[in-house]
DNA sequence: CTCAAAAACGAGCGCTCGCTCACTATTCCA
DNA sequence: TGGAATAGTGAGCGAGCGCTCGTTTTTGAG
């Protein structure tokens, strides 16, 4: 499977259509994606079969532990909702915590891609405008995937703690490097730069992890990220 | 215990050391207010017991759960981490739920008296710092305590979600109310007062949820509250 | 249609959970 | 200082957990 895909001009991402038209990450790929991925994991030979139970088990994950969390939520919880039988689970599993590692595989790997593409861009402000929207377009197509990994990162071990922080500290790095190479020609104008590129990265989570709050004011996606490019250009001084 | 003090003048909070010097809700005031608001789940009878109980229960809890998760976190750890016997332990609860619910009691009572203090004040400007101050040093304060509730409100019942959910739009409510008024009055000039309202409430909350990302980058609290002052007038055009 | 391979099943295993309560130790004032 | 009130103890209870594995059902190539 080939998932490499040129993201470096604007013009390819400009919305969101274009963007889930041209993103890989999602339906039926995401869970071949995760049986390739994981064949050591899992006890299923055929790619259909596997890839269509994955499908019962993380919908059913993120249903059950958005509402209770991960560890509240019981394989028996899971076992009822996905219709599956606890072997049916165990199929695609070796263990619970397996389901959190796949996401933090998935999320760590569409993240890296973004910021590979916003890098790639050499006009600042486009590059700044790629990443705010692959973030926020990638957060809203795997926003139970990007959710589930934020609150339920303390159910891993130490060692995935750290991995799930660094996605994290990556997309700020990421977003840091831009600005100050726009500080640098003279482009932009700020106080610090890490401090604007945390405060956009915890804009762009905020989209995913309280959804409700945008839905409660009508605030779509395309607003949104219309909002967050526009404060970004005012503390650039743009 | 009379909590009420007068915070409408911003030279009375405009650091650290002297918000703390008159904050109520911390050390053994904390524990004692906590008591007195939960006789009825306390089996202890005397403040000084029940209040010593509660400090080391509160201690290892966060300590505890911050590593690995409130559910997560048995009885028997939190026994082992306090010293106190299980008995001990439900002589100042009922059931282990209890802690999460005095959290976001208190949780509740200290941001409900920070939006008082910031509307009481009649220029904008200076209402939006003390709200920014307030919500800044109480988090640092309390950081345990604000951490636990917004990464532990789903082990809570769907009532109490909503109670934790409320604390959250009424601070953005409170930050809304300033901005729109200084909007009225020609002092701010913003594209939406919502969103900045917003911006402000999760660039507080990052504070005190993620204290790890500006240890590393050797900020402190008056620099972020500076950094954030800043971004805001930024933000209104001033 | 046959039949071995693959998938699905779910009762049951060992264990840990939240919580209780009969008991002992300590406190404090008459 | 005696004794009732209060505090502290921890083994044990029933329930539910993650996970296994002997068994049954389904699948699909020959």
């Amino acid at each position: 499977m080939d998932l490499t895909l040129d993201l470096s001009n604007t013009k390819n991402i400009n919305n969101f259509k274009k963007y889930s038209d041209q993103f890989e990450y999602q339906d039926q790929n995401l869970y071949n994606l995760l049986f390739e991925r994981n064949q050591d994991l899992i006890k299923s030979k055929k790619v259909a079969v596997a890839s269509a139970n994955l499908k019962k088990v993380f919908e059913s994950t993120f249903k059950l532990s958005a509402k209770i969390g991960f560890h509240e939520m019981s394989l028996r919880d899971l076992s009822r909702d996905t219709g599956l039988s606890m072997g049916g689970l165990y199929s695609c599993l070796t263990k619970k915590e397996d389901i959190a590692l796949m996401v933090l595989d998935i999320v760590e790997l569409v993240s890296e891609k973004n910021n590979q593409a916003a890098l790639k861009e050499t006009d600042e402000l486009s590059s700044l405008e790629i990443a705010i929207r692959s973030y926020l377009y990638s957060g809203t197509i795997l926003q139970p995937w990007f959710f589930f990994l934020y609150f339920e990162t303390r159910s891993l071990s130490t060692e995935n703690q750290i991995k799930s922080k660094n996605i994290e500290l990556n997309t700020i790095a990421t977003l840091e490097k831009i600005i100050q190479s726009g500080v640098d020609k003279g482009i932009f104008d700020v106080n610090s730069s890490y401090f604007v590129s945390s405060t956009i990265l915890i804009v762009l989570q905020d989209w995913y992890l309280k959804p409700w709050k945008n839905k409660a004011k009508n605030i779509d996606l395309e607003q949104y990220s219309e909002h967050l490019f526009r404060m970004t250009k005012k503390l650039l001084r743009i």
